[in-house]
DNA sequence: GCGTTACGAGTCTGACCCGTATCGTATTGC
DNA sequence: GCAATACGATACGGGTCAGACTCGTAACGC
């Protein structure tokens, strides 16, 4: 997708070759300033360039432009899927739910929320967080299947409005901060135990 | 908070009155190209003017800068609070739900997710957001409880928990479009069902 | 050593923007 | 009519930034 695939295959490199650090360089201090609270737009090549102590020309004849280079970067956020353990539905659903929104990379919630306005804005970025979510929306809709192949779950439910509801919780909570009073520590407990139950009276 | 209160006591004017026309078409050019796609740190005083069919002196006499500006501008949006029936329990849960982030503005889903970032790097803005969004959490609370007290809901239940059930799910949706195939018109009444029953075998 | 390419650093042009000031004009109270 | 204040328009100095370019230098294959 970007320049920097085409390392991969490496014909033959006549002259001195791309230094790695720098590649590194770059993308960690645009990840920095991200997380130290520089909005997307805000965020200048001059200012990465500084920061990663690296000339201009060196970013530009690896990415094309700004956008090149976020997409590359945000892609290090990521992070790996969670493995649920598969024993008990209810405790593969907390991992999933503690899961969202938790990245191997410390910076990646501060990060997060602006990745919001963006995701809604530009149909290249919206697809690229679609990329990211749909495996692990797959993998909690596998174990809610699960759930229901074991009968532990009932066969009725919805099963995208059950991830919605799963999801939700913790998204708002951790993207947005939704209410401060909430307690995100045992919230994915809390919230698919909920789930589980349902509020009324039986 | 802004200039403009110090209009109504109205002590004594000498010259010309401020043009209430420009005072509207300001708010409203602000909150157009909010809508059509500008971000927040984008949006440029020169633009607004521009649009508005107004001199920058004309903007800068109001408003002190960009910030003030869009605080006002962002007044409009919040829209006036959804009033449950009061009957049914359920039906009152669905009608709050489908008003998350449905506001008398039809620009407002367009400028919403924007304000995501803005919300968690200014704490001003974040007192703003929660301000807005606290005497609704309170009338879901109110619903909620009234719920237990009828005996529909169990008594056991964590309040803040029920909220951010049935927020979650219709904010991620609204806000960042998290699954494209969910259906927003039916969401609401799937969301407060599933809460209620729970999705475990009983 | 030589051609080639990359490097950090810096320069340069052209945008765009802020916030202020200054036009000539319009609208108010007196 | 006259002072006062508003209006839209425009010009200004100062700032930031994108991208392309230029240095002298460094690292590679041959």
């Amino acid at each position: 997708m970007s320049d920097m695939t085409s390392t991969a295959d490496a014909p033959r490199s006549p002259g001195r070759p791309r230094s790695i650090r720098a590649d590194e360089a770059i993308i960690e201090a645009t990840l920095d300033l991200l997380a130290e609270g520089s909005t997307i737009e805000a965020l200048s090549i001059e200012a990465i360039a500084a920061r990663a102590g690296v000339g201009k020309a060196t970013i530009y004849r690896r990415w094309a432009g700004k956008d090149a280079l976020l997409l590359d970067a945000l892609r290090r956020l990521k992070g790996v899927l969670a493995q649920p353990a598969g024993h008990s539905v209810r405790d593969d659903l907390v991992l999933l739910v503690g899961a969202i929104g938790k990245n191997v990379d410390p910076r990646a919630p501060k990060i997060m929320p602006c990745l919001a306005s963006a995701v809604n804005r530009d149909s290249d970025q919206f697809q690229l967080y679609q990329n990211i979510i749909s495996p692990r929306r797959q993998l909690m809709r596998e174990v809610l299947r699960r759930g229901i192949d074991e009968g532990v779950l009932r066969g009725d439910i919805d099963l995208e409005v059950t991830m919605a509801l799963l999801t939700g919780p913790m998204l708002i909570q951790r993207v947005l901060q939704w209410n401060p009073d909430l307690d995100e520590q045992t919230l994915p407990e809390r919230v698919v135990d909920a789930v589980l139950q349902g509020i009324q009276v039986r």
